[in-house]
DNA sequence: TTTGGCACTCGGCGCATACGAGTGCCAGTT
DNA sequence: AACTGGCACTCGTATGCGCCGAGTGCCAAA
């Protein structure tokens, strides 16, 4: 176990190394913070925590750096959440006020983040089958042509064609219209396939074709791959890593287009309250030497999605989460609102 | 006026500094191209090309590269459009042809374009004003709370939540949207607020307010400005550009991700044939060592939007040219299917 | 356990030098 | 008049060297 004051010179590290972006020496250390203790006292401590891991040096004869593991036990043990202020809190609020629609919502919930935090937002759209039904459209397009129209109690709109085995009349479309959102409406996505299982008993035989086509592409909308979407924004942010650019940031902005890849990366742990990955512990390679700091958001006390940052490992994690978990609780009450 | 060989030299100095990204000298031409001339001449018409503008020298006694200029030229008069193979094209084909709804298709348009170019693709969703309305829908989510649904031609949706003045009864909503799709239907957008102008005077003064308001957020829906949508992608490929990232590489994801200055350069010349615009013809500071390369596409013979790409002013233009143009092709095809 | 002292390491910076690709010009050739 | 070979010159890049200083580890004393 670790002396209360290595915690505290291990704390010292990271938010002079967080500040500088150099590798800290014991001498500007007890400089900067009132350790008292003599640099030479710093130096064993910092020489304990080296032999533990939690820092090392990038060259002999350099100061030290945070590893992996030091920053791990900094926003675990060290560090807290540094809360927003009144001004930034009021900023947040009028920012997402503005919003016509979900995509508007989600798109500037990405500007808001990545401007907060100057680093790059990733902001997942809420998910289908963790939200409600609020209603249910078929449209006629052409006789044998219907669009199917999902829509959610966050304000999510999905849309399929679908092409009809046989044509469908308009009373039909109407019945079936009907039916299915007496059954579903104010339901929960993920019950839906329960609760239209045997939906299509209840029709002509000429209809029945039709009807299992319109619920089959209704089934295929949910599957929980396909109904996932995200927007990122701030990648200019990326321009601030290092000084080794294109080696570092090349294989971040790869990750980041991948949606499949960012998708597994946030829906990794099911827990909505505050995530920080760090470094190694991302499971994707291009991703070794950032953070993401995530959180679920929702409209009520359930979180139908994630939001969160993408930055270096060495970033202002207090500032970062504080800001990620406020605009959380903000693009929840925007989405309970509507 | 430039000498036929003249023009050789500069079609062979921006080939090869396409492909080398080196200033090229007099020695190293002779040698890649049978000019049949002797380094001393070429001498001479470089000198006399840079005398013209079409190309400089970053130092003195390096070789030379084109300038804007020289593309300029290069890109009128030097080069065609290289056309894609024939597996190229299927590949194409294949790629797009799985796509399930819109979304998915610019989705996919976008990826092919950045894969197929390994440069920043850019695709607009197909403007709301120049597609035909294919119907309106109006759904009662609550008493007072309607949803306004827009569905065009090309496969757009889009949607609105609209808060009426007044609790709005189901029969009132069911006659609005007969009205409504009546007039409006098979009409192209540009043209429905005309078509629609005085239809609250069919109805009670009691319904009227919110008549009124789901006019008026129909209208507000198809304001220019707002409806342009587009989706980006391939920025990864921006790290290929130079050595001297930073500074170059930041600008150009600032200005992409300013949805409103994409817009505007796509939208900046109404011909919806192919357009270059290179380096410091952009408009946009941040992309002035940059050229984009853009196209109209659309179902019909018209165009609906824009896509294209953003790359380094040292490009293969013809190459470039020739995937843009293929897969607008293959994307209208797509749009005209659904 | 802490502290001051001390020898040692090593990356970064400035400077001088050498190299070579490329140029411009000129005189001679076709 | 156009082209060519030769030549002196430029200048950016690469290389090697030495210095400086921040930082370390270790040790002996408090």
């Amino acid at each position: 176990m670790l002396s209360e004051r290595r915690l505290q010179v291990l704390r010292a590290i990271v938010q002079d190394y967080v500040g500088t972006e150099e590798p800290v020496g014991s001498k500007a250390l007890t400089e900067r913070h009132s350790l008292g203790v003599s640099p030479a006292t710093v130096r064993n401590d910092m020489a304990a925590l080296e032999d533990e891991g939690y820092i090392a040096q990038p060259h002999t004869s350099a100061g030290r750096i945070p590893t992996d593991k030091g920053y791990r036990l900094f926003v675990d043990k060290l560090a807290g959440v540094k809360p927003m202020t009144a001004p930034e809190r009021r900023a947040i609020q009028n920012f997402l006020d503005g919003a016509v629609d979900l995509d508007d919502v989600v798109a500037r919930t990405v500007r808001l983040l990545a401007q907060l935090t100057r680093q790059v937002a990733v902001v997942q759209y809420p998910s289908l089958t963790r939200s409600t039904v609020r209603h249910v459209e078929l449209l006629a397009l052409a006789p044998a042509r219907v669009m199917l129209v999902l829509i959610t109690d966050t304000g999510r709109v999905e849309q399929r064609m679908i092409d009809c085995p046989a044509p469908f009349g308009e009373t039909s479309l109407a019945d079936l219209r009907a039916r299915l959102n007496s059954r579903v409406a104010g339901r929960r996505f993920a019950d839906v396939p329960q609760l239209v299982e045997d939906l299509a008993d209840g029709f002509d035989l000429e209809d029945r074709g039709t009807v299992c086509t319109v619920l089959s592409t209704l089934l295929e909308t949910l599957v929980e791959e396909n109904e996932e979407r995200l927007m990122i924004g701030g990648t200019a942010n990326l321009t601030r890593f290092g000084h080794d650019f294109p080696l570092t940031i090349r294989p971040v902005l790869e990750a980041l287009e991948e949606q499949v890849v960012m998708l597994k990366l946030l829906g990794e742990t099911q827990d909505p309250g505050m995530t920080v990955r760090i470094g190694h512990e991302n499971a994707h390679e291009g991703l070794n030497s950032t953070s993401i700091v995530s959180v679920g958001y929702g409209s009520g006390g359930e979180a139908v999605a994630k939001l969160g940052v993408v930055g270096p490992t060495r970033m202002d994690y207090p500032g970062t989460m504080g800001a990620v978990r406020a605009v959380a609780r903000y693009v929840g009450q925007i989405l309970a609102e509507s």
